[in-house]
DNA sequence: AAAATAAATGTAAACGTTTTCAGATAGAGG
DNA sequence: CCTCTATCTGAAAACGTTTACATTTATTTT
């Protein structure tokens, strides 16, 4: 059922029926009414993808993520729908398992669709491999917003946590705590985000005149068992850092695990500032200090600027300016940053 | 830049670039190549619009969850994609929100957009009320895969647990170890699957003679708050169940806070089975037995038989088969169901 | 070297809409 | 009753592909 049929059947020509559907004022009401009610007798539903043709417009935006999966992402994910939702968008998804080659895949994918913009969290490879493709979608007149990770060379939009600065004000939280020995569980430091949190690190060490310790700094991977095997290694020794900043959720729960087992709590045999929330633990009482972003508010930023790049889109074509939002985690202090060795 | 231009510049006719683009046999080495110089040059992606409509076949399907930031939908959304992707197919993504008028639009979206099929999981009031539109689907000639809940009437596949079976184990579980007075925190029973594991633990108390009693009965809302509460209530009597089948693992975490805010222990206070994997609490070394499945199976699953219909498409249309599939949740005893009391 | 066959390419219609422009109809004013 | 607007409707081109069929070119066969 196409729309010549039911111009057909209502007499009409399909011109009319296209105005009756697109709800044009210019439509006599006799005329609208015996095409809806065959719209309606025959369950006409009209084709997008004629009208996308037709228009040269798909109202369809691309996301693209590595692993839809993990909350985080779905998390993400749920703030760019409620907004696209808003302006009637439809959502094309990828998730690219952290394949490079998947991901230049899905960017393809997206463009032969011709959505209308792209807000893509790149595979932990596309800092520098992935950057090229990337950026020449800008060239391409592709609206395009990076979130949460970054490429290098970046000319595209963005939407970012501020890793270094959540660090440093978890890291300094246990500074005002008077600790001086401050240990930390990086994430892995091929990643932007690994790298970028042990820099904060560094800093709020630094400018509180703390001398920094190789031998404090213990790589992870962002995976909880890390934070269990570290913890473990951590906590064994006797000379361990009196406070420790551990670099996601998920190592932190491994470090509980960890502390648990050797039976001792926090804050009283080690400090700890954590980045990400770790609400789960309250179940047990147990309350660490967290530095956080809302990660829905990722997604819902990224689609706010991407659907204003959609709008004005001719700006968007001629400008050369970039849009970057760095989010600033705050701090939540639960006491779980509090000295009490010494 | 579209084929005709790629044409004009290679000097051959529109066709013969189709035919490059689509990897047909037909056409000369020289060609071909000279073609794809052009192409490569001008960075041309061919519109998937225009293919489509000519085509008349999308390669996309619809998938719409009621919530895709909570894991349990990502996590089917993760198992669609993976299968999707083997055969190349697109996912264009609803998020409802578990608003039926939302639920209501994303399919009539997806009509729109011709995709080849869909996958719902829907929301919760769609039992009755959203059975009618949906059942529609089937005589529109569009496959429709349900996935872990179901609409009244249904004459649609779909990939479901089963519930009843699962909580007969759960519960079952509980009776081997010799419990005759065994409690329930029950999914709103205005839910299928919360009537269900309901119905589950009735079975499993009536066919061993236990005498089933309404006091036992206490309804939650599969929210981690309402395990609490209800933990707390029931913590509270002394003449309280020796042990408790929790129908989802939310409410098992917050019964385990209640639990532990008593200063309460399992299964030496009140022995406990649940529904779902709790493996979280394995962190303090509490170790609950539970019935479960792979979710990611659901999603698979339905996807696979999706791509089938898609694929065979004459016999679905002719064809009044419906396939359901039922996962049977597996029991893994941790020993939280054993007999302590008494 | 012509005829027959096979391979490569081109022409044009079709897919289902939107939209510009022109034409028809209706109501208003004289 | 005629003319003039204002309102409604229709014809046809355009959007970017695919594909059946026709045509051209190359390769065999004799």
């Amino acid at each position: 059922m196409k729309m010549t049929d039911i111009a057909k059947k209502a007499g009409v020509s399909i011109a009319t029926v296209s105005r009756v559907i697109n709800n044009e004022k210019s439509v006599r009401k006799e005329t609208r009414e015996r095409v809806l009610k065959i719209i309606e007798e025959y369950e006409y539903t009209p084709s997008a993808v004629g009208r996308n043709l037709s228009k040269k417009e798909t109202n369809i935006i691309a996301v693209i993520v590595p692993d839809i999966s993990n909350p985080f992402f779905s998390e993400i994910v749920e703030g760019i729908t409620q907004e696209a939702d808003k302006k009637g968008l439809g959502i094309i998804l990828f998730s690219t398992n952290e394949s490079l080659e998947k991901q230049e895949k899905a960017v393809n994918m997206a463009l032969e669709q011709r959505v209308q913009g792209i807000i893509i969290s790149v595979t932990g490879d596309s800092y520098e491999k992935g950057s090229q493709q990337l950026n020449k979608l800008k060239k391409r007149g592709v609206p395009t917003v990076l979130v949460d990770r970054d490429i290098k060379y970046s000319v595209l939009d963005g939407v970012f946590m501020d890793n270094i600065g959540g660090a440093y004000q978890g890291v300094a939280s246990l500074i005002e705590s008077e600790h001086k020995d401050i240990g930390i569980i990086t994430g892995p430091l091929t990643s932007k985000p690994g790298r970028d949190r042990l820099r904060g690190y560094k800093s709020a060490l630094r400018d509180n005149n703390i001398e920094i310790k190789e031998e404090n700094i213990y790589e992870g991977d962002f995976q909880m068992k890390s934070g269990y095997t570290l913890g473990r290694e951590i906590l064994a020794k006797k000379d361990r850092p009196s406070g420790i900043f551990i670099c996601n959720n998920q190592m932190t729960l491994g470090f509980i695990k960890a502390m648990g087992e050797a039976g001792y709590t926090t804050p009283e045999d080690i400090a700890i500032a954590s980045f990400d929330k770790v609400e789960i633990l309250d179940i047990f009482g147990i309350n660490i200090t967290t530095v956080s972003t809302k990660v829905r508010t990722l997604g819902i930023k990224a689609a706010e600027i991407l659907l204003e790049r959609i709008e004005k889109k001719e700006e968007f074509l001629e400008g050369d300016e970039v849009k970057r939002i760095i989010l600033s985690p705050k701090i939540e202090k639960k006491g779980s940053e509090k000295f009490y060795r010494g």
